[in-house]
DNA sequence: GGCATATAGGATAAAAAGGTCTTACAATCT
DNA sequence: AGATTGTAAGACCTTTTTATCCTATATGCC
């Protein structure tokens, strides 16, 4: 166990999200595709539906609830449930902040301190250029998109 | 402490890379640098330049030298140098090969065991071309390059 | 009203990443 | 040869992230 490589490499996935903010995106597409057709998903079936830990599920859930992504309902028949309109309006980023926050747009890919143009560091010009990409993308994609490709049985939320 | 936005915003800078890969690239392109001017670079004065801790760095450096990146000679004016052909051949990608491995690359965006386009999450198109440009860049990217640019005075290693 | 079934939220636990320390060993210089 | 300066490697500690548990509270239905 004293290989750092081996260590790292089948141990942990280094990417974009933290692993909070891959429930939160999976579950939003749930949850969005649920209220085009007008139901209320429970924490359970969601938690189900996207492979993610119950009682994990919950706290991500309340964040997006604090974030005026979903609602909640409480009680029986109770869940969570959108907006028809604000499946449309919610993008990706949105859902992203409110997980992670911002820090993967202003952060440094080297890890300084924070990503700043005017004292570079080494990597800055190209980094900045994929990131932005990330972002912009993030913020072009609607919710409703990626619902309607989990509908039409294009795409899945767990394996 | 409750707020789970806030634990998120302001503890972890989720980005691309491990801080042990941010440490080892950082030192790649210091000893670079220094190769250039034939000089061999101790491990004190790398974790001093980089910025990193310096017990750490030793493991992070161990790596490289298991990978070939840099190489370390014992004693008294020892320390880490690289061959001068490696520096123009050595890319980042190999750099953070070596620390991170290769999920970077195979990841899903959404935290799917492994991505796999015959069973796509939602977000696997989009991602998959961000990934993609940031594979391309990593790969087009020589040590060399950002070692000049380093030495010129336009990048900072640390602020 | 009372009961069943939801979410809310705090406290706590487990796992992984990040980081340190200590001992061993190698090379160079008097 | 011995002292000194260095890396190698394993054990160990700390912090952060991920995940669970338990109690309180809200809602719908009988
Ligand atoms: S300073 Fe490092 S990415 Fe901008
Ligand atoms: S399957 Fe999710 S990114 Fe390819």
């Amino acid at each position: 166990m004293s290989d750092l490589r081996i260590l790292y490499t089948f141990t942990k996935i280094y990417l974009m999200f933290s692993k909070g903010c891959e429930y939160a995106i999976r579950a939003t597409i749930y949850v969005a595709l649920q209220s085009q057709r007008n139901q209320c998903t429970n924490l359970k079936a969601i938690a189900e539906e996207v492979g993610s830990p119950v009682a994990f599920t919950a706290k991500i859930m309340q964040q997006l609830v604090k974030n005026n992504i979903v609602y909640s309902v409480m009680g029986p028949t109770g869940g969570f449930q959108m907006d028809k309109e604000r499946i449309d309006q919610v993008n990706l980023s949105e859902v992203v902040n409110a997980i992670d926050g911002d820090a993967i747009y202003r952060g440094c890919g080297l890890g300084l301190e924070a990503c700043d143009a005017s004292q570079p560091c080494p990597v800055h010009d190209k980094f900045a250029k994929i990131r932005d990409d990330l972002q912009k993308m993030l913020e072009e994609t609607s919710i409703y998109e990626l619902a309607t490709g989990l509908e039409v049985g294009m795409t899945f939320l767990k394996r």
